[in-house]
Parts: structure tokens; C-alpha cells; sequence
DNA sequence: TCCGGCTGTTAAACCGATTAAGCACGTGCT
DNA sequence: AGCACGTGCTTAATCGGTTTAACAGCCGGA
């Protein structure tokens, strides 16, 4: 039992307590404590012991080990195996959209569940912090990197020295090249829309978003809106496709355009680019006198719990699956899963539609109750 | 056990493209590229040269790295100098509480300010993966722990094996012992109702959250309300302390109660303890056929901007310092800030009153009109 | 008796940096 | 000439593990 030297100046009067606040048992106390050398003691630890170490040296090591409280030094092990377990998932942000923080818990916890740690980044979109992001997690030698988006977008200039097994999550790279998913907007909006049209609504409206450029999921979803139309025989009315800034206000605005049409063109209800526009249409809609879902049905996007199921009557929507992306992403980089082959890397996750009481048959009320 | 495809993989043609992409250049090949020792470059790029290596040779080993494209692996470097720079964050949730996000977005910038990358780890409030997250944290040589809460609480049973200077964030541990930062929820409560009464309100209402057991900040704000009731020598009503569910349905149920009361115990205003509360509140003071803030004023809690801001009229309301905890948390953790030696480590971070729309001076309206 | 092979274990190289100690050389002083 | 000292660098130990090659001892067969 001699000890080496402690590290700390403070001096304690019994040596052993201040060692065992202080220094961490390392593999060689272990190999001291069974008799046997550090080799002896890796090899059984790390299950390399393949019939060539007796049970009772096995036996005696790992019991040495538990009652040493011994916990290798990743740090050590990761210089020498070249896998530090650890990966760096890169976002440009993470506070602006409430429910996108699922993706990184999501992440997260698949990172745990596979035994690695994961360095949370957030540039706040910032180009430099991003560049200099990507080289402090390769200098700490991450297995892996995660590029996330916090919207559905495409990445046009990606950071210098990205490794090349970096996984795209909510974005994917402008020229391709890179494992990504996204959430299947054009297929969340056919859902959405079908389900109206299954309703028995024949005059429905899109009530985009008003924002320049226009975001990726905006095209996409206008896209399954028409593909349902189309579909159903439905001849497509530009005036039913309006914009409206991304929050209440924007969306009561908007959503009182169409509203305002006369009765034999006006929509009997409405496809919201996100839950908060739908919010403001909640708002347009009372002011028309119009009660939901009785005289208009309306459908948003997002599933934010603060919102849809708070709204009054709770609004029926689709969701972005963010916790299965979170979790495909990670999957992929530790090649738990299948690297995409097809459509460049490109996934694209289903967004399901969260049914609550939005949306009903359309109205047939008398077109001059329509003020009040 | 499939494994990992880590940096490296998919083959190139040229070695030297490859070499390029797969092997980082070290500390050797910059030694040899300005003929000189390891030790040399060790001096020179960290500064340690003083005076005794000449700037000719110092000029030499710089370009060598540059050229070479150098960047010092972490993994050796914090293997011999014991500091990793990182730390780890571990925190019961980050998805549910929107807002508390910030802290862990305000926690990571100032960890990055400071040459930090920050380890995340949500549990889930699940004890053993609390446990575990412990033990792989520190096995990973993190320079410290942030333990984090998503809502100000007394943490009661710690996980084993803290170290010394770990830092409490939104939480306090029941023993003590260690720094932490929580808000000032009885500051934040008397600037709230303080602000009531300040506009001429004497009855004034805390429409407080019904959960068992009450959280910290229930208590606290009832303290702050009372404290001001107290010093405006206003007798408090315990008919005005109500109760309801932590969202818009139970607010509005809970709002009613009171505003139920006859025209001379009805309050003038409410002081709500969250904005999705007060959201319940605009709907019960709507049913009730009153206007905000010309007949009711209303103030809340948290800065939710998904509500507060987006409520019609804006709500006032006071806001949460998570930016400011989560920043303060980790500068303390790294030393850049004084560790708090007062009331047993815990610091309370003030909690700034935010000016909305719906407050305004006590109605003087006909009681017999307080119904539509 | 000698040799090959098997068993159980270890010495030592290695990962890529930092850093204490020391060496070689020139210079100035006595 | 001899010596101390400053300058400019290098050698080698170290951090705490993993991993390869090899060694000691024993056994059985030729």
C-alpha cells in the first residue's frame, strides 16, 4: 500500500481520504490488487480473455476492479483505440423552435442508448462559429458529426472539413453527397388535405406562409395541396392560396382573405402552414362569425403542444416527426442502420396526422348568416 | 455490436488524397518540417518559448503548422495536462419546458466563449441514467459537472459521486453544499403584483397552479404577492387565492371562480402563475364579458412567447432569467466568476417584469353590467 | 534427450501530446 | 587554459490505457 504522491497541496491529516476524493483508481492499482500485470487486467476487462486467461484469474481481476471502484480513463483508451465514443451534433440554433428540441433530444438519448456522449453546438447560424465548431469537435476526435437544421432546409454552403459520414438532420447538403433526413412535407400535406377533402370539402384553402425566401416546406406542402386537388377532380383556385406572416396576427390577416370571399367561392376550410397561423384563423374565423368546426374546418401543421391542443376546439394537424429523425440521424452515424443509397441520402420521415376536432363536414348554413 | 464507421471509410484512389482525409497531421510531422524536436513545436504553438527559442526558429515551426494544416489532438493533450475542456451538462429534461432550452443554448455559448465544448445529457428524471450519465461523464475527464432542473426545484436525492464543484442550474440541492442559481420567484411576483397595485388595483387575485406537491416557485410567488398586498396595507383575501390545472382549460376554470364572486369581492386583477394560465384567463374574462385590460388586468409568468406575445391584447407579464441562470452556471463552474458564499451557495437571479397590453388601471364600471 | 506445442502471463511498444531535465556549444571572465 | 554561464535545443519520462509479440513452464511424443 504505498500510494503515489497526492496531486493537491491542501493538506488532509489521512492520506486515504484525500486519494479517494482526489486520484481515480487507475488500471495498474487493479493489476496490483489481483496480482496480475495491466495487460492481464485489459485483457479481461475488455473481454479479449477468449479462453486463454483461466476462470480464477478472470474471477480475481474483476473482482479486484468492482471493489476498487476502477473506471477506466476514456481518455487513455479513446487515444490508443482511436474511438473516442462521443459525437458532435452541430444546429444552428435550438431555442427558436420549441418542439424541433426533440430532434436533439432524440439524438441524444440514441446517442446514450449506443453507449456514446454527445457535444451539443449551437452556432446560432453563425458561418465562423460553425467552422470553427466542426474543427474543435475533430480536434476532441468525435466518432462522428450531426449537421442540424432547425427548419426543413437546404444547406447551401457547408462548413470546410465536414468528415465525410456527417449526418444531415432536418436539411440536407446543396450538393448532395451526404447521408440526410427530412420530414416528408409534400406527404404531410396530402394527408392533411385528403383528409379535408374525405371530410367532403371541395373549396379549401392554403393558407401559406409569407417569407423570403420561401422555406422548403412551404413548396412542399403546396405541392401535396395541389396533388390532392387533383386527385379528387378538384380544380385548383389561386385565390384560395394566400400568405400571411408566421404568427397570429399574420394568420388572422391571411385567413381573413379568403374569408372574405363571397359565399360561392369562400373556403370551407383551411390547410395552415403551421399551427400558429392556424391560431390567428381560430381568431378570423370568430370574427366572422364562423364557429369551428361547424362552419369551417381548419387544419395546421407542427403539432406545438402549446397551441394545437390548447386551441379551443384543438386543432387537428400534422406532425413533424422530429424524434424519429433525431434518432435516424444518430442511428446512421454509428451504422446501426443503413446508410441511404437512394435519392442522393436523402430520407424523407412521415409526418403523421394528429386528429383532435377541427375538422368536420362542410357547413351548408345560409351564405347571408355569414356576417354578424 | 455493429461497427461504427467512424472518420474514416469509403476509399479514395490517391494515398495522398486519402492521407489528406483520414490521418490528421501531428505533432511529428510538424517537428520534421522545421527540422526541429516535438518539443520544440510543443513550446512554440502554446507560448511556453519565452525568450529562450529564437524567432527565427519560432517563425519556422508557425509555418510548418500552418502549411501542414496542425491541429493538436485534445485526446493526448488533455490526457498528460489533466484538463479537457469540456463539461458536462446533465439535465432531467430539455423538451417539455420550451424556454428553459435558453438555459441550456446560454450554458453552451458560455462554455464556447471560454474554449469549452459541453457534453449534453437528458435523463428524463430517470434516477439510474442519472446515475450513469454521472459515471460516463466523468470517466469521459470532464472538468465539471452542471446539474440541471427544468423547473426550480429542491433536488433531494443527488446521485452519487458529484464532484466538489459541481454547479446546481434552476435547482438547488436539499443538503447545500454546492453552488446553484434559481430564480427570484418572490422577486419576480413583487415587481409583478407590485406593478397591480402601483396602477391603483386592490383587489388583486393569484390564480396559482394546483399540482401536489406544489413546485418551489408556487410557494415563493405566493410569498412575493402577500409581501406586497402587506406593505400597501391591502388585507388579503383568501377567496383570491385559487387554484387550477397548468394550462389554458384549468386557468380559465380557476379565472372564473373569482371573477364569479359578487362586484364587491371580485378582483380588478389577476396575477396568474403562468401565461398559459392567463391564456385561460383572457377566455374566462371573455365569457364573462369583460375586456382586457379596460376591465381586467392580467399579469403572468414565464415570457412564453408563443403566448404572451401572441395573446390579443400582449400579456404582461415576468419572464424567467434562463439565459442569464444558464450562463452564470457555467462561468461559475469555470471559475470566471466568484462561487457564491451566502445562503448556502444559492443565488437568486432576478426575474425582470416584462410590459404588455393587458394591464391598466382598476375599472370603474357599473357592477350591473358585469355580465353580457 | 530433445523438440514442438500448448497454456498462462507479461514486457514493451504505442497512441500524441506536454514538460522536466539535461546536453552541446559558444562566450566572457579570470 | 580553464571554467561558469547563457543560449538553443533535445532526450526521455509521463499521462493511462490497449495490443502485439514473446517468454516461461509443462507435457507428450519421437
Amino acid at each position: 500500500m504505498c500510494p503515489p504522491p497526492a496531486l493537491t497541496g491542501h493538506g488532509l491529516d489521512t492520506l486515504d481520504e484525500e486519494e479517494r476524493v482526489t486520484t481515480r483508481v487507475g488500471i495498474k492499482e487493479v493489476a496490483r490488487l489481483a496480482g496480475v500485470s495491466t495487460a492481464t487486467v485489459s485483457l479481461v476487462l475488455n473481454d479479449r480473455a477468449a479462453e486463454r486467461i483461466p476462470a480464477s484469474t478472470q474471477e480475481r481481476v474483476r473482482r479486484a476492479a468492482l471493489e476498487s471502484g476502477y473506471a477506466p480513463n476514456r481518455l487513455a483508451r479513446s487515444l490508443r483505440t482511436r474511438r473516442t465514443h462521443t459525437i458532435g451534433l452541430i444546429s444552428d440554433r435550438i431555442a427558436t423552435t420549441p418542439y424541433a428540441v426533440r430532434m436533439v433530444e432524440a439524438a441524444q438519448e440514441t446517442a446514450r442508448r449506443h453507449g456514446h456522449l454527445l457535444f451539443l453546438v449551437s452556432t446560432g447560424g453563425d458561418r465562423e462559429l460553425e467552422q470553427e465548431a466542426v474543427a474543435a469537435l475533430l480536434d476532441q476526435q468525435v466518432d462522428g458529426l450531426v449537421y442540424a437544421c432547425m427548419w426543413h432546409r437546404v444547406v447551401t454552403d457547408l462548413p470546410q472539413g465536414l468528415p465525410p459520414g456527417t449526418v444531415f438532420l432536418d436539411g440536407r447538403p446543396a450538393g448532395g453527397g451526404f447521408p440526410a433526413v427530412v420530414p416528408d412535407d409534400r406527404g404531410g400535406a396530402v394527408a392533411a388535405v385528403q383528409h379535408l377533402v374525405d371530410a367532403g370539402h371541395r373549396r379549401i384553402a392554403y393558407v401559406d406562409i409569407d417569407e423570403e425566401p420561401p422555406p422548403e416546406a412551404s413548396g412542399l406542402r403546396h405541392q401535396g395541396y395541389l396533388e390532392v386537388l387533383e386527385r379528387a377532380g378538384i380544380q385548383a383556385d389561386p385565390a384560395l392560396h394566400v400568405r400571411g406572416r408566421s404568427d397570429a396576427a399574420g394568420g388572422a390577416e391571411a385567413a381573413s382573405r379568403v374569408l372574405d370571399l363571397p359565399a360561392d367561392r369562400r373556403p370551407t376550410a383551411l390547410f395552415c402552414f403551421n399551427d400558429r397561423i392556424a391560431m390567428g384563423a381560430y381568431a378570423a374565423a370568430r370574427r366572422h362569425g364562423l364557429e369551428i368546426p361547424r362552419d369551417l374546418s381548419v387544419v395546421g401543421y407542427d403539432d406545438q403542444q402549446l397551441i394545437a391542443a390548447e386551441l379551443d376546439p384543438g386543432l387537428t394537424t400534422v406532425a413533424l416527426p422530429h424524434h424519429a429523425m433525431g434518432r435516424w440521424a444518430v442511428e446512421v452515424l454509428l451504422g446501426e442502420r443503413e446508410r441511404p443509397t437512394q435519392d442522393d441520402g436523402v430520407v424523407l420521415m412521415p409526418c403523421p396526422l394528429i386528429r383532435r376536432e377541427s375538422v368536420g363536414p362542410p357547413s351548408v348554413r345560409d351564405p347571408d348568416r355569414r356576417r354578424v
